[in-house]
DNA sequence: CTCGTCCCCTGGGAGC
DNA sequence: TGCTCCCAGGGGACGA
């Protein structure tokens, strides 16, 4: 599910619940996720304040008054829950697994709930000081939203790579929090083949494309994400930011682009699907 | 190194 | 209805 809207938008949701907050009780429901829960999970957890949640490419970060950083992956499914009235221990609607992986109680009573059908998401506990060397983020780039990208960096970024645009723009250690989704607008936005080599942008498409990256993204956040099936806002919300797609989803419909004329094609590049106009994109 | 392929897991939708 | 097959927002482990 979630690239990095959607984690944004998770991580403005969950901020009033847990920031300053103190978890009173943790919950882990079984002994993984895709990894393994880190040693004593819920005894390092328990007792402890929050003192940030901060959002790092697609993990979300939560600073705790031991000196140790949650740090929360949603994978494909994952999605956070908040309840202000707890509703119940172990609610399974018509008996189905309910999903319901890690549960945080606050002093305060909200409880919240982390979901995640199909446990591609993870969650660890790092030293906050060390955060940066963890072999988890050591190697991300840089953050499209933050103030050092800009067509320089963007084109430093994929000098000398021979890989299709596409796939180096996945590539979280070029830069981080794109998923298939946001790479596929953005491309479109800027009218480049996904095709394209990555390190044969000229200035003026790197340009482009850097000015793409951050609208659709900032756009994408403003309209609380994307929903395709699993994405929640904190509140139960869906996202609506997929009524604006110009061509993820779209194979058949028409090109958005004035004058264009030409129809959103699939194709599939390093085992995922890529939705482009031919006609424009180049 | 860098790239592409496969795989982890569950559920939803299409097609028969 | 109820199969079966295909596909899905991520990313780590491989092998070439």
């Amino acid at each position: 599910m979630p690239e990095l809207p959607e984690v944004e938008t998770v991580r403005r949701g969950l901020s009033p619940s847990f920031v300053g907050a103190r978890i009173a009780r943790a919950e882990a429901r079984r002994p993984n996720l895709r990894f393994p829960f880190p040693e004593r999970f819920v005894a390092r957890l328990e007792g402890r304040r929050v003192q940030d949640l901060r959002r790092r490419a697609k993990y979300l970060l939560a600073d705790l008054d031991s000196g140790e950083t949650l740090a929360m992956h949603l994978g494909m499914s994952g999605s956070f829950r908040v309840e202000e009235q707890p509703v119940g221990q172990f609610y399974h609607p018509r008996g189905k697994p309910s999903h319901d992986h890690v549960v945080f109680d606050f002093e305060s009573g909200a409880r919240v709930v982390y979901n995640d059908p199909r446990r591609f998401g993870f969650m660890d506990l790092i030293e906050t000081v060390r955060l940066d060397k963890h072999p988890l983020f050591a190697d991300i780039g840089m953050e499209p939203l933050g103030p050092e990208f800009n067509a320089a960096a963007l084109a430093a970024a994929l000098e000398g790579s021979r890989a299709p645009l596409k796939a180096a723009l996945l590539d979280q250690r070029r830069i981080a929090g794109l998923g298939n989704i946001y790479v596929c607008e953005a491309l479109h936005d800027a009218r480049l083949s996904p095709m394209r080599e990555a390190g044969s942008l000229k200035r003026s498409e790197t340009t482009k494309l850097a000015r793409a990256i951050k609208q659709v993204l900032e756009a994408a956040i403003e309209a609380g994400g994307s929903t395709l099936r699993d994405h929640r806002q904190t509140d139960g919300q869906l996202g609506y930011f997929q009524h604006n797609f110009a061509v993820y989803d779209r194979e058949g419909a028409a090109c958005g682009h004035t004058r264009c004329g030409g129809i959103v094609s699939r194709a599939v590049q390093a085992g995922r699907s890529t939705f482009y106009c031919g006609a424009c994109q180049s």
